[in-house]
DNA sequence: TTACTATGTGATGATCTTATCACATAGAGG
DNA sequence: CCTCTATGTGATAAGATCATCACATAGTAA
């Protein structure tokens, strides 16, 4: 597999992880990693993080297109749901990457 | 642990994903998962891609700040290392979500 | 020193992302 | 029907990211 051959599935990669790559989408994952909520929970939630209504629900259509939730409608509300789990899980990785650097730095300051 | 107090969580955790969020880089991922590479090489292998050299520079430099990779002067040469290898294997849960995704776009069209 | 090679970087314009406002839609209940 | 509530969306302006060009630096080697 060459990567020319993989251009493509890096361009999908790469979407997904866009869709992943915003503190607000983060805490949306946070907010949904123990199962579905309404737009308007997730609005509650957030608001301790500033974020306004409609904000929240553009953020909530970016992980929709990016394939990480999936919604729900139920009456007035919606409700939306982690299409794939390992996804919270993975993340702590990413935490490893912050912990990695968060000791060089601590390091660099000795 | 409320959302609020995670905040600087998500920043970071959202700047880790930014730096990975990119067709680019996320070859580079793939050029560097089995070992040290010099830019020289990083650089050839991307040609087919369509990447210069002087971007190429510029991507390493958001994974180097990212925390993703280590960079090693030798003479003239630079080489570049994965600093977290898990973040190569964490691709796999970003490829269930495309595998997620395709599947329902099938059956979307059946 | 001069010339060459490998890499990085300032400036710039094009393109994407984000937040916000006002407005739109759609279901529920009177 | 009208009104209320929950959610989504067009327009817009600010900001971030990206690719490219030309130039800068630093090590090598003659």
């Amino acid at each position: 597999m060459t990567l020319a051959q993989n251009a493509e599935r890096y361009e999908m990669q790469a979407e997904v992880l866009r869709a992943l790559a915003h503190p607000i989408r983060l805490a949306v994952l946070d907010i949904l990693k123990d199962g579905e909520r309404c737009v308007c929970e997730i609005v509650e939630a957030l608001a301790s993080l500033g974020a306004e209504r409609s904000n929240v629900s553009r953020h909530l259509a970016v992980m929709r297109q990016g394939g990480l939730v999936r919604d729900r409608k139920a009456g007035l509300k919606v409700f939306y749901e982690l299409r794939t789990p390992c996804v919270t899980g993975f993340l702590s990785c990413v935490d490893g990457v912050l912990h990695d650097r968060l000791a060089r730095h601590e390091k660099a300051l000795t």
